[in-house]
Formats: structure tokens, C-alpha cells, sequence
DNA sequence: CATGAATGAGTCTTCATTCAT
DNA sequence: CATGAATGAAGACTCATTCAT
């Protein structure tokens, strides 16, 4: 996305070229084997659960030895941390482009940014869960970091709010206790997706859950014109 | 409920000793230490997770042998059931009896199961955030008896929804989910107190939580009738 | 058997009977739970082999607690050593009367003895096999007196070998090593009852054996005397 | 036997060069790891019977870790698998060459393939009896591998046999059986050796046993031609 | 940069044995 | 005489981590 913006560009990591051309390509290899490690720990992790992923089947799914992963993590919380940090990105990169493709109206806005959130969650069961939940295994350092990540993916959704809410067609004492909410009923997607598909799939959890949400942000008045997404049954 | 109706009643345990004594005192022997190692392991539990609590450290922190444990549990796995199926009994009692303190209306009473949940985990916090976090761990015997209870504990309130539907008072799509929503926003309580604690006290979060959900169940003409529930920032 | 040479005796245990009356209950008592449990844990034994038989079971299996095994037992090796002592009484027992209602003459005896050793064996896979086979786990006292035993039991084979020797109807240069050799050739069954039974049963392997066995130790010159133990196939 | 082809070549082993060089030398130090393990535990498991041996107490024999024994053996009953088949080849290769330089004869190759069994019985008592006797603790996979070398380490013999029955020179109703019941003579010697020694060395014993089961095998009118085997107490 | 053999503390679980009742 | 709760060492096996090459 944004790597558009960088247009003319001609190389992608121009800082690190700075340095002599050995150490850049060493910096660009140690980034990518970092990238690929994350993705398959990822990987595993979806299947498995942190404590079950063992370094070793780690290294055998990415096919690199036990030894190498330990030059690029210092310990398998490390691993954790960078797989953590990995989906908060991916939040704060999903959640406000799908806020931004919705338009200026702030319930619209709300609603595509809970859907974002959603998405992200239901691609990584198991890391997003880790994300709000396994963070006493981190250290205080690591868990700084990823708190302070975790309110800017939320800042987006909390702003929409506030904007509603001032513009009067939104009904919220507090906003900040509705985004977190939010989050929260998109996070038990991933803590109980085997429960809820009992009856129903993840495109209709999200439309129920988005109609459950607005059903108590909506201001009563304004109810008709966003009938579409609070009365999705109907639709 | 029952407790009126023994009012008078001397020994509080006479069927028991109906039994050949020393039985009875073995099985009063046997339900103690069952009791004693459920509430060590609910603790340990809660500071280290299920994977990474070992038996060896319950027995420490229980002042026992390794062995005995064995004696009252057949697995570790056994362990975690019987913390699980302790608090659902706890959610079975005491949500209904909130209720039936409600009255007839069925949003009061929604707001007084909703209360009475989160109460039960205010006072339990580690042991409530097992109940639907590390289910998935548990074999599928297990699994079916817990999944029963949690039904159980959740039927009162979503009878309520659905009579206040039925009564037109209340409007929602999917009765379960809604239901659903507010145990979730229980247990958030659970999770996250050290972060809504930043700005919530239990009183005021469980206020709030009732009124965000109330909102949306709440059907827009009787919004008036409710307005002490819906909202309390002016109570 | 000799019971019958004891006709008029009253009381079975006269000389206990000797003590107190309440000492010579108990002595009887006393032994009836030591055979109990030698029973029991033959039975188990069969079924799991020594290791794998856990005390517990052994208490389970016989009704009782685990704490009266070790008023009979001193260990559970001591278990061992009774249950050996057992089957070689029988073997004990069982060859002289085998033997003796097969008449005078030698080769029949022997034959008759064979037939009894491997039916003893036959009745107690596992314990025969430990028979000869576990004495390493005993203590030198035990050992010693098993292998008294042991030598006791094979003594009337060999008497019957040596007359048969003596009368000339048999030829063996080492009468010891013949006796030994159809003891292994019995505990063979034992040890190997899965093997051979792909293509004979417990009758056959004796019949067979035995046709092995006396090919070698009848001399040639009376071999059709005893055509019908020689050559089975024929009968 | 090949050892005669190889005089001159200068490189022993020039093909695992051929691969490359890291591989081999992997390779090499992988099969070095797995005799030296094998070897050790074959001492352990003599001593004290495959259930009492412990992986920790190979481990401290070994001089290695526990967890480099399972880098080599997928579980402690694949070290018993690798064991027996380590003996067993010895067999294979061990008896066709004592019978092939025996000569033509039939009976003469029956007293040379049972000799050689029990000289690799007696360089190698300890092993020699797991072979048949802790087989039953083997899972499926590996018993039939096991059952299939045994056949094919007996294979001659009974070879042998069936010549010499076919030829008139022998009689055995049952040839596998006449068969097996040398191969368990010759484990006997492993067995009960301390007891043999009693009145019979090594050689002697191996001469009589021999004497024993051909007297049973060669037909009595052959008896004559074969007497050096029959009655070696005359040699 | 990369390997993978080696480590050893740690996991759950079992079981012979003791002892207060 | 009889019980069975309690012990704790030991068992097979796993896995995060290190280090010589």
C-alpha cells in the first residue's frame, strides 16, 4: 500500500545501504529469515498452541537447523513476542484501511473497522489469542511494547466513536468501554469460534455481532438509516 | 432457596451419617482433599496456565505427595475438570437465584443474571477465566459434561431474553448470541480488570457493561421505561 | 493322596492345635490368606508378567488392602519367591504321580513324566517361565532353596533314565543332560507356546517332543517296542 | 569370505566417500553412536531384564545423555529391536558358513550349523537370550521383522534336515520342529551355563547336545556311519 | 552464516512400601 | 487383624538451549 506512495524509489532498504554493501545484504537476509520464521511459527502456533510448538519442529517446518533460529531470537518468548508484534501490525494496518474504504460516516466506519478486526482474528486463531491473553509469559520490556501497539490498533474504532457520538447520531457514555467491547467480542471469535459454529458461520457472526454492537451505539432517532446493519436478518 | 425450608433443622448433614460411619468419614476425608487441591491448582492455575503448571508444583504448593494426587484425580487433564465443573456449579446457583430476586420483568431480570454472573467471577477471577479459556485441553468426555453446564448456567438468561422478545420489550435476532455477548463481557472482567480498573471500579463496570447491552436488547419504545438501567451515568 | 494313608487322624494341623486354640486359628487363617494370595497373583502373573503386576492390583484382585499383602510378604519379591515354591511343589507332586500310573516300565515313565512336566507348564505359562528364568531378582536364600527344589523335581526322570540305562532298553551317555534337555524342551512351551502354535497345539508339541526325545534315548534295538511313542504320525 | 576378494584394495571403505564427505563422516558417527549405545545396553539388559533396565541408567553407562539415546532410538523398546537384530544377523551370517564348510553330507551339516549357532551363542550369552526370550515385549512392526530373520537363521538347518529325510539317512516327522529344538539346546547354554558348568565345559557340552539330537535324528540304520557324532564319548 | 549433536532439567505418571487408625 | 491414605523415588520421554565444527 504504501510502498506505492514510495514511487522512484530504487532501492527498497536505502538506509541500511549507507552501510558497506556486505552488511546491507546481510541486513536484508537476516530481515527475511526473520519474516520467514515468524511465518511459519505462525503457522504452528495456529495448529498447536504456544506451548506445544517445539524449536525443533519449528526449525524442521521452516527447514533451517535449532541453531539458526537462536541467532535471530534470543529465546522462544522471543519468538512469541515478534509473532505477537506481527498481528498487532497487521491490525493497525487492516483496521484503519477498512475504515477508510467505508466512507465519513462514523456507524459505517465502526462497522468496518469491528469487520477488519474480525478478519485478522479469524486468518490467526491461535496467535490472536496470544495477543491479549499470553502476555505473562513475556517480559516487561516485550509486553510494554505490544500494549502500547495494542491501543493504537484501537485508537481508530475509539476516534469513529467520539465523532459519533458528537455528531449526535451515536449514544455512548463511554466510548472507550464500547471499542473494547468490541474488541472483545472479536477476540471470542477466536477463544470459541468451535462453539459459535455450531449455528453460525464467521460472516454471519460478524454481521450479528456488528447488529448487536450498533444496536446500542446507534442513537434511537437514526436507527432507520442504518436498518442495513442493525437489522441484518432482514437484509 | 432450600435453606428456608431447613430452618429449625439441627444436624445439617444427617443423611450422611446414615452411612456406616467410618465410610461417611472417609468420603467427608476424601471430598476435603479433593477440595483443598482443586483451590491450589485453581491458583497455580490462574499464575501460569495449564500447560505450565506441573504436578510436582501442586503437590508442593499443597503440601502433598506427587502420588495422592493421583489418588483423587486420574490425570492432570482431571485436574482442570474438576476446577471447571467447580465454578459452573457456582454460575448453576447463584445466577438463577439472582434472578428469581429480580421480580417478573424480564429486563430486570436480564440486568440481575447479568450482575449475578459477574459477581461469581469478581470473586474468582482466576479460576472464572479457566472456565472458557483453556477448555479446549479437556478430553471430549469432559468436554460434553462441562459444555452441558455451561448451557445450564446460561438458560435462565436467555429465557428471559426470549420471553421479554416474545413480550416485545426486548428485540434480538439471535437470543443465544446475545446471551452469549454478555457472559463474554463477564468474563472480561476477568481478563482485563488490571486494564478497566484504569478507569472502572467493579460497580461501575458492571453498570455500564449492563447498560451497553441493554441498549442494544432493549426495544427503542420502552427505552424510557428502563432509563435507570440504561442510563446509569445520570443515577 | 498320602491324605488317605492319614485316615483317623481328626484335626489336619494336629501340632498347632497344640498351642492356644485363638494362636492355631490364627496360624490357619494365616495360611489360608498366604494361599489365597499366591493363587491370586498367579493368575496375575499369567495375565502380566512379574513387573507389570503391581501390588495394588494383586490387593485389588484378592479383596483386600494392600497393607495385608505385607503381613503375609515381606516384599514383593517374597511374592515371587512363594509363588516359584508353588509351581515346584506341583511339579513336585504332579511327575512322581504321573510317572507311577504309567507302570514299570522305564520308557513309559519317562514318557509319562514329560508329559506331566510340560501339562504343569502348560497351566502356568508365566510362572514357569519364571520358574527357571527370574531367580535373578530373588535373594540367595530363596535361590538356594528353588534350586533344591528344582533338582528334586527332575530326580525320579533321571532315576527312570539311568534304570532305563541299566536295563539296556535305553542309551544315554549323560542321563543328567537328558533330563535337562526335556525339561527345556517343556519350558520351551512356555517360553514359546505363540511361536509353535502356529502349526501345533499343546497335545501335538507333547506327543512330538516326546517322539524327539525318546528317539534319541531308546536303543535302536527296541525302538519297535515302543513304535507307538516313536512315531506318533502312525497312531 | 568377500574379505578374499578385497586383498590389495588400499581404501576400505571407498564408496561412503563417495558421498558427501559431511554426510559420511554424519553417517559414520551415527552408526558409531547407535553400536556403542546397542553395545551397552546389551550389557545392562543382561544384567537386569529388559523391564528393570532403566534409560537413565543406560544413559549414565553409555557416559551419554538421556536425551542423545532417543536422537538414536525412537523409544526404549527400539533399543531391544536393534539389539536382537544385532545378534541375529550374526546368526545368519555365522551358520551358513559353519555348514557350507561342513561338506555335502546332510548330518555332517547339521552337526556344524548347530556348533555354529552355539559358538555364536557362546561369544555372546548375554544378548543370545533376549533374543527369543524378550521378544513378546516388541510391538508388531518390529516382532515381524525379527520373526522373519529368525526363519531365515534357521533356514539351513532345516534345509539340512529335509535333504537328509529325503535321502533316508535322516527321520523327523517334523523337521521345523527337530530344528527348533536345537536352536533352544543351543540357547540353553546361554541360560544355564552356571548349571551346565557344574560337570560340562563349552565343548563338551556343544559334543553331547550334538550327539543327542542326532541320535535322534539319524535313522538307525545309518546309525553305524555316523558314530565320531553319536557317541562321542569314544573320540 | 549455518549446522545438528549433545545436554539435562523437567514432564506426567506409576508403584512398592509404610503407618496411623 | 485389617485398612487405605500417604509417600517419594523412579520410570520413559521431551525440549529449550548451547557449542564445536
Amino acid at each position: 500500500m504504501w510502498i506505492h506512495a514510495r514511487v522512484g524509489v530504487v532501492d527498497p532498504v536505502p538506509d541500511l545501504n549507507a552501510l558497506s554493501g556486505e552488511e546491507a545484504v546481510r541486513a536484508a537476509r537476516a530481515r527475511w529469515r526473520t519474516g520467514q520464521l515468524v511465518e511459519v511459527a505462525t503457522r504452528l502456533l495456529q495448529r498447536t498452541g504456544f506451548e506445544a510448538m517445539s524449536m525443533q519442529e519449528l526449525a524442521r517446518e521452516a527447514g533451517v537447523s535449532v541453531g539458526l533460529i537462536y541467532r535471530y531470537f534470543r529465546s522462544k518468548e522471543d519468538v512469541l513476542a515478534a509473532i505477537v508484534m506481527d498481528v498487532l501490525a497487521e491490525f493497525a494496518r487492516s483496521v484503519p484501511e477498512g475504515m477508510a474504504a467505508a466512507g465519513d460516516d462514523p456507524v459505517e466506519q465502526v462497522a468496518a473497522g469491528f469487520r477488519a478486526y474480525c478478519e485478522v482474528i479469524n486468518d490467526r486463531h491461535h496467535v490472536a489469542v496470544l495477543t491479549y491473553q499470553e502476555g505473562r509469559m513475556l517480559g516487561a520490556e516485550a509486553l510494554a511494547r505490544i500494549e502500547a501497539q495494542e491501543v493504537e490498533c484501537t485508537r481508530p474504532l475509539a476516534d469513529a466513536v467520539r465523532t459519533g457520538v458528537a455528531d449526535g447520531v451515536m449514544v455512548a457514555p463511554d466510548p472507550d468501554l464500547a471499542v473494547y467491547d468490541m474488541v472483545l467480542l472479536a477476540h471470542a471469535w477466536a477463544l470459541k469460534h468451535w462453539y459459535f459454529r455450531q449455528w453460525l458461520d464467521f460472516g454471519r457472526y460478524v454481521t450479528e455481532q456488528t447488529a448487536f454492537v450498533l444496536r446500542s451505539l446507534v442513537a434511537p432517532v437514526h436507527r432507520e438509516r442504518y436498518a442495513h446493519l442493525l437489522e441484518p436478518a432482514a437484509g
